[in-house]
This record gives C-alpha cells, sequence and structure tokens, in this order.
DNA sequence: TCTGGGGTCCTAGGACCC
DNA sequence: TCTGGGGTCCTAGGACCC
C-alpha cells in the first residue's frame, strides 16, 4: 500500500467492439456485438448500446441475439485489435517503464517507478493526460483507475467506466470496501462466492469479521489468506512488466460434436502443428505436452506427459500428443480439442544446434519408452474393449478428401465483420453472406457511413483485405503526431459519439478515398467528425 | 442453437530420493 | 516385523481472469 495513488490501471471500454465502430461509421450508435458466429460462439464484448438490452462478454451467442437481434455480428480482427493495442502500450511506456499488460486491452502501470511525483493532483494530471493521449492516437476511449494498490486501481478503473477515471485516495479503501460484494475482490469467482454465501458471507465487510482462520478453513490456505488480506484493503503485489508465457496452447471447438476416431485423431495432430507453429514464433522450447479433450456433456480432462528435455519439433508434439489422445475414449463424442505446450525453455539463437539435437535425442530415448509402454497398454486397452488387437488403418473418409482439397477450390467464405476491397467500390466490410451472395458496406473509418452493395460470393472484383487504421494516416510529410496531441479539442467536447447513427442513405456514393472531412491530418483526434 | 480461446495459479496424491 | 520426514517432480483437475 501507497502513500500515494501512483498505481494506475488502464481498461479500455468495450474495446474489440469501440474499434469496429470506430472502423465502421455505420455501426456508431448501434448495438455491436463481437465474437464467435458459429452455433457454439459466446460474446467477446458487446458495445454498450448492445448492454441495454442485457447482452454481455461470455454469453452464448445464440442467447444475445435472442436478446438483441438488431444489433451487427461481428467476428473478431485480432490483428486489428493487437495494432490498437501496441499503440496504448507505447504510450504507456511513456509514463513509467514497470507497465503489465494483462490482455490487449488492459494493463497496470507503476506511475512512482516513472518519476511521478508522489501527490493526487499529479497522479490526477497524468490519468487525464493520458485519456486524452489515448484519444487522440487510437480514437477509442479508455478509463483510469489510480490508487495505492492494484486491486484498488483496478476497482477504480471499473467504477470510472465508461470513459472517465477514478482515484481511490490511500485512507479511504477499507471503508469503500466494506459495503461491496465479495465478488469484487480478485480471485473470487462463481465457485468461491458460493462458498462464501453458504458461511454467510456476502459483503467484504463480512469477509474480514470472518478472520483469517475461517477463510483458510473454507477456502485452502493460499486463497484464504490472500482473500482476507485484500478484504482488508491490504495489497502489496508488485507492478511487474515482461513476464514470459509459460505455456502455450491452442484448442477448437466443433460445430458439431465429433465422434470419428479417425477425425479425433487428425484434428489432434494438426493441433499440434499449430501449437508447435506458435510455440516457435515464440522462440521457446517445451516440455510438456498436454492434451485436452471435452466431451459431449461438456466435462473436460487433461492428459499431460512430460519429456525428457525441451522440443519444439512438430513430430516429437504431435506424437506425444497421438500417444496422449490413445488414452481417451472419445466414443460418445467430443465438442472440444486441445494441444499444448508448458514448461517452457528460451531457444536462444546460439545454442541452436546443440538445445535441437539434444532435445531430439532425449525425446527420442523418451518415445522409445513410452512407446513401449504405450503400446502394451494400447494391446491391453483393446482387448478389454474386447476389439482385437492389430494394425487397423483406416482409410481416409470422404470428409477428409474434402477438407483436404478445400485450399485449391477456393470457396470463398466472406464472413460478417472482415475486410474487403472492390476494384470499383474501394474499402469496405462483409455485413452478410448467404445463398451465393454477398452484401458489403463500402465505408472508411474516417468516411461518413457508406451504401451497402450485394454480390455474388465469387465475384471476382471482391477481395478480401487488410484492416484500415482507425484514423486516416498522416498525408503529409514531417514527423507522425503523437503523445502531445493535448490539444484543446480533446476535452471532450467533441465526442466521437457525435455523427452517429446517421441514415446511410444519407452517404455520398462509395468514390472512395477523397471523400468526407479529414482534416488537416492526424492528431486532431477523433475519427469521425463528419457533419450533414 | 448453452456454455470460446488463451492464459495463470493452486491443490492433492503418488513416485522417488535422501 | 505395522506408519519417519521432508523435498521435488509429475499428473490431473479446478477456479479464475480477460
Amino acid at each position: 500500500m501507497r502513500g500515494a495513488p501512483t498505481i494506475l490501471h488502464l481498461d479500455m471500454d468495450a474495446f474489440y467492439a469501440s474499434a469496429e465502430q470506430a472502423a465502421k461509421p455505420s455501426l456508431r450508435g448501434k448495438p455491436v456485438i463481437v465474437g464467435g458466429l458459429g452455433p457454439r460462439g459466446v460474446v467477446a464484448t458487446a458495445s454498450y448500446e448492445a448492454r441495454v438490452f442485457g447482452v454481455h462478454s461470455a454469453m452464448a451467442m445464440a442467447q444475445a441475439r435472442r436478446l438483441c437481434p438488431n444489433a451487427a455480428f461481428l467476428i473478431p480482427r485480432f490483428a486489428l485489435y493487437r495494432k490498437v493495442s501496441d499503440s496504448v502500450m507505447r504510450l504507456l511506456h511513456t509514463l513509467s517503464p514497470l507497465v503489465e499488460p494483462l490482455s490487449l486491452d488492459e494493463a497496470f502501470v507503476d506511475l512512482e517507478a516513472g518519476g511521478t511525483e508522489a501527490t493526487v493532483e499529479a497522479a490526477r494530471a497524468v490519468g487525464e493526460r493520458l485519456r486524452a493521449d489515448i484519444r487522440a492516437v487510437t480514437g477509442l476511449t479508455g478509463s483510469v483507475g489510480l490508487a495505492g494498490s492494484k486491486m484498488l486501481a483496478k476497482i477504480g478503473s471499473e467504477q470510472a467506466k465508461p470513459d472517465g477515471l477514478v482515484i481511490i485516495e490511500p485512507g479511504t479503501e477499507r471503508d469503500l470496501l466494506g459495503p461491496m460484494s465479495v465478488r469484487t475482490l480478485p480471485g473470487v469467482g462463481p465457485a468461491t462466492a458460493e462458498t462464501l454465501r453458504r458461511a454467510g458471507i456476502h459483503t467484504v465487510a463480512e469477509t474480514r469479521e470472518a478472520g483469517e482462520a475461517e477463510l483458510v478453513r473454507l477456502l485452502g490456505r493460499a486463497h484464504g489468506t490472500s482473500l482476507f488480506l485484500m478484504a482488508e484493503g491490504r495489497d502489496e503485489r508488485p507492478v511487474v512488466a515482461e513476464r514470459d508465457a509459460k505455456s502455450i496452447s491452442v484448442e477448437d471447438t466443433f460445430d458439431v460434436d465429433v465422434t470419428d476416431r479417425t477425425r479425433v485423431q487428425l484434428e489432434i495432430a494438426r493441433l499440434a502443428d499449430r501449437c508447435v507453429r506458435r510455440l516457435r514464433e515464440a522462440g521457446r522450447s517445451g516440455r510438456t505436452v498436454v492434451i485436452k479433450v471435452r466431451r459431449y456433456d461438456f466435462s473436460t480432462l487433461t492428459r499431460s506427459e512430460t519429456l525428457r528435455g525441451p522440443t519444439d519439433d512438430p513430430g516429437v508434439v504431435r506424437e506425444a500428443a497421438a500417444r496422449l489422445i490413445d488414452s481417451v475414449d472419445t466414443t460418445a463424442g467430443v465438442r472440444l480439442l486441445g494441444v499444448g505446450v508448458s514448461g517452457l525453455a528460451d531457444y536462444t539463437q546460439e545454442d541452436l544446434f546443440a538445445q535441437a539435437a539434444q532435445a531430439a535425442q532425449a525425446a527420442k530415448a523418451a518415445k522409445a519408452a513410452k512407446a513401449a509402454k504405450a503400446a502394451q497398454a494400447a494391446h491391453e486397452a483393446l482387448e478389454d474393449a474386447g476389439h482385437p488387437p492389430g494394425p487397423e488403418r483406416p482409410e481416409p473418409v470422404g470428409e477428409r478428401a474434402e477438407e483436404a482439397s478445400e485450399g485449391a477450390g477456393k470457396p470463398r467464405h466472406w464472413l460478417p465483420g472482415t475486410d474487403v476491397r472492390h476494384t470499383d467500390y474501394g474499402a469496405g466490410w462483409v455485413q452478410g453472406s448467404g445463398v451465393g451472395r454477398v452484401t458489403v458496406r463500402f465505408e472508411e473509418p474516417w468516411s461518413r457511413p457508406g451504401r451497402v452493395r450485394t454480390f455474388a460470393v465469387d465475384d471476382p472484383a471482391l477481395e478480401p483485405s487488410e484492416p484500415l487504421p482507425l484514423l486516416r494516416p498522416d498525408a503529409g510529410p514531417g514527423p507522425a503526431p503523437q503523445g502531445e496531441a493535448a490539444d484543446p479539442s480533446s476535452d471532450g467536447t467533441t465526442d466521437p459519439a457525435e455523427g452517429m447513427g446517421r441514415d446511410p442513405r444519407e452517404a455520398e456514393g462509395p468514390d472512395g478515398s477523397a471523400g468526407a472531412g479529414g482534416g488537416p491530418g492526424q492528431g486532431q483526434g477523433q475519427p469521425v467528425t463528419s457533419r450533414p
């Protein structure tokens, strides 16, 4: 606990949905729901307009559609969010070297380590300037919490939402926390809340009164003690920058449960390859291979195997994963499969060869030993199950053959929300598709709301394209505008929400680039100030 | 049309070792 | 031949977070 509110927590407001609204002028002021669009998708982020209807993160997409049928439903565009996130994180690094990102849209900053004076006034000034800079650089809004600890800074940013700043002054923590729900405290989810509720504990004050011993009895050592400290407003966790990942994993939920054993094995092999690709991109290698299986009834299990040494060899990981799935009964159907690697080691350029050779050798040895064991186990299992042991080599079925040739025929899937470019109409995004047609809205982040046109899905004039930046790139020469764009127009009087919800029919034709507004380059802040 | 995908941390039991 | 006491590693599961 610090005597001054020098721990800052930034949380971007409805991040994915706001980014989509900034990118798509026709969606501003309207409900936007970003998430998986398949039959088993969930909501990643709902815009504030959609939240009014009761839509929230992690809700099944099907339910969101029932609650808010008129929303725009879009798939996430992580490439765009990462870019925006990077520029926000760069701004945070100008405040302090100690920045701890929690996700693409959230981070702690230790202002004290950045030399900010330890006073309420100085902290507030830094927080407000940051908010203005974020708006100027990204066109989006973020909320800021400032306090003497991480927990309270985070509670502060939550209270500040949307588009605000809250300071929790040191000394006021206990009184502030007392009446709040115990769910407010970090680490208290549905299960813990239920355990506490059964013990008659609902608020932070009641948690405090229960005492540490009782909390430890209810929740175990680590959880109990940390909860007691949090309830007292005591939180000494430091802001930690640059934490290395400890595991890397990939998983897929299938639209329909998979029962075919061959398909299960194929999917596991694909996931293993994807996982290794990610591993290599991160320049790491790992020693423990984990598979994850979620069955038809949502029950989930994991199986893991630790190799003799770290590897980033796709063959080694694929084979380990294959052995692991062999031990799992999937006959009733699986809804999800996953492959992960943990026990990560750095994989540096110098010892690349030595390490690779060593890992390969170790893996080989482990493989030989395990393979013998696995073969024996498999043999027994088969006999138990009443199957004749023997080399079953199922042929690929038709389904697989089709999948394999999918790339060649190029049947294009136009997913709602994705970027496209048309040779005549320019940049736009897919609004929907079906029965051989695709509907595209032609607009750019800095244009007025655009027009909709419909094409055949295989129209050669239509191509997938990259996300455009949210603010019009500076056309002129010279340095890119940055932080000190604390210009007077950033004081909140020109809200990016203005000019929203305009009738698309008013918009000018999709003649493209030279369109509306524009303004004298960037740094002015607002993504769109178009007016009638 | 119930329930994504990518992580972190903790617990607990058994193996193994000194 | 009734139970030692830790430590560490591995595996599996679960809670939680965004």
